[in-house]
DNA sequence: CCATTTGTGTAGAACGTTCTCCGTATAACG
DNA sequence: CGTTATACGGAGAACGTTCTACACAAATGG
């Protein structure tokens, strides 16, 4: 493999070949870095980093004179160089994929956070896949980031907990409160669940069922899972015996739509559904248009997340609505917390409620 | 502010606070370098750093030795020390925002392109305001990123040209054809337009008029302006004058829904409308149905992006697909030519086609 | 057999920060 | 006035790579 570094066409460009500024084709412009700024200044090095980072030891002179240096200079220092060194102030935020509607609640409530402070946060999305989820979070720690936010990953706990030991990171939608090595937040899905059933059961309806997804893994640290477990300790509570009937949908079109369109045609369909995700529900729902099935006067459903599409008027779909963004907000300031040295890990539950909209109540009766 | 670095529990928990081991706490485990590499294969570190960059000058057993040493070792060589020399091999994304459901499609493409390769892609989240934007392309350009795909980006021409004179950029969603500073990748959305008003006036639609949005500083290099030029050149050439009326709702609520209320109850209300993206057309349907408006009896819809929610059979509407999966995977290719040397502005245009969906044809009549 | 080329490997200077020591000058104290 | 703090600023060694320049050996050519 020929490295092709030299451009021809700047060969051709600079008109006169023998022309004096031959030294070396910089190409880029020339940067301004922190030996400029303190040439400038007429200070140190050391001096400028001082005011940078403001540590101790700089008096208002010296500080009035680096800041006007670097405002007209337009210094900016080099994340990369900082990197090797100190803190990069960039947190990495690990998404399993982009296509769910609550992520960027999520992102949006990191954000918010981050913008008053000098973080930035920079994404990587994992498509599901733990092998480039392993290589994301690797990159991110060569990249000396200073924290990891990860939103519902998919590796398992002693993994995460290795990954831990090397940078700060702090686990969203993933439930794991024995983990001692890294932070967990959520909403309290066991309870989401409970709420979505409750409602249901408050409404009169009593044959329900849970639409869910086969976890790969089978993880008990799936949100997945926490909200079977909330689905069926209620159903229980309510005198429904402590199994009741879960019905798994694939990932994957077509068989997706198939298990869907199979669901809605059985003669003995629950005359109330309790989806996991709004995603989920929708695909149900729009299923169910197509075939006749009327909603909620056929069939009742509770999706979750209360997606933006969820409160469209075209599918008022009553959801359990666990604030993504709120979570993004505190996960970021618990990550804060814990690069700012905190080592004790922290577990934090919110709680989650519900959101009525027709597909729940039938009106007017 | 205290730095408060030190730990009290790790004091605690060492136990025998005479250890042996005192000399500094480290922390995180130690770090596998090249000079551990180089140590462990008996080689020099230069000679370690031309296998990884698999450079001339290695003689087939070296470059197994090390390798191996690679391997045993579990070496990952650090990002942040390759940005201060050479390349990092990775590319960052920059979007406006993260809740329009056509961008997961662009990531998707990029990430297709990338996989097989050995770059990766970090993205940043513009959130629409300029001087996040601004700060973002900032940063990633301090880390040494090898090149920037900026996704329907709201900053000026001018602008981008002078950051791409210090990292090459492709800009996707953005017409400036005259740009030879950077790459851009766009679908043809005049076309695209003109597509959608050929169709609704093929279904015999002639009461036509296009919802938009005021673009805050009127870009002609908007999607959203281009999409108007090419509604307004198709309106005339079917006979309707060069003119043809817009309205132009609001971002942000209650505002925005009071204007579409206005515009559904207004007496002369068209016949059939073109929306300039699917999450307005879908606004206007629900609050259609809300308001007893049927979609398409009464309003014929045609959106833009054929995005996931189009295609729910709750929503059924008829949408413009640019195929953002393609737009990604282009921008990629090209955004890699130009990492490996092109200097000359590239500019693609990619051809959009309709998505016949309910909402544009009122069946069985 | 000497001069040149080719192949293989190493030394060591960047890259742009941070951060630990060290000097100094001045202030405070007895 | 001598001693000790205290505040301020600078030198210079990391950090982990890349990459140029060079050394050395073996091969090639005349």
């Amino acid at each position: 493999m020929v490295s092709g570094r030299v451009s021809h066409d700047s060969r051709i460009r600079s008109g006169n070949f023998m022309s004096v500024d031959s030294k070396k084709p910089p190409e880029r412009a020339d940067r301004v870095t922190i030996r400029t700024v303190a040439a400038h200044a007429g200070v140190s090095v050391a001096a400028v980093s001082k005011v940078m980072r403001n540590a101790y030891g700089v008096s208002d002179s010296l500080r009035a004179r680096v800041t006007g240096s670097i405002e007209e200079l337009g210094y900016r220092p080099s994340r990369a160089a900082r990197g090797l060194r100190g803190q990069t102030f960039t947190i990495g935020v690990l998404l399993i994929d982009i296509r769910n509607p609550f992520l960027p609640e999520v992102i949006a409530g990191v954000n918010a956070v981050l913008g008053p402070s000098h973080y930035q946060a920079m994404i990587g999305v994992g498509e599901a896949r733990m092998q480039l989820e392993t290589s994301l979070i690797e990159s991110m720690i060569d990249y000396k980031m200073d924290g990891l936010i990860m939103v519902a990953p998919r590796l398992p706990s002693e993994i995460i907990t290795r990954f831990a030991a090397q940078i700060p990171i702090v686990a969203v939608g993933y439930h794991d409160p024995t983990a001692d090595g890294f932070d967990t937040i959520n909403a309290d899905d066991q309870r989401g669940a409970e709420i979505a059933i409750e409602s249901l059961l408050e409404c009169g309806y009593r044959d329900i069922e849970m639409i869910s997804q086969r976890a790969r893994e089978g993880h008990k640290v799936s949100v997945v899972r926490q909200r079977e477990i909330g689905y069926r300790r209620a159903m229980q509570r309510a005198g429904f015996g402590s199994s009741a009937p879960i019905t798994n949908i694939p990932l994957e079109s077509p068989m997706r739509e198939e298990t869907i369109r199979k669901f809605l045609a059985r003669s003995d369909r629950p005359r109330a559904i309790f989806c996991w995700s709004d995603i989920d529900a929708i695909v149900v729902m729009s299923m169910a248009a197509e075939m006749g099935v009327r909603v909620p006067e056929d069939l009742a459903v509770v999706g979750y997340d209360n997606s933006s599409i969820a409160a469209l008027g075209l599918v008022n779909l009553a959801s359990i609505d666990q604030s993504g963004r709120e979570l993004g907000q505190t996960a970021t300031r618990t990550l804060l917390s814990r690069i700012e040295g905190r080592s004790e890990a922290v577990h934090i539950l919110q709680m989650p409620s519900l959101v009525a909209r027709r597909s729940l109540i039938v009106n007017r009766l």
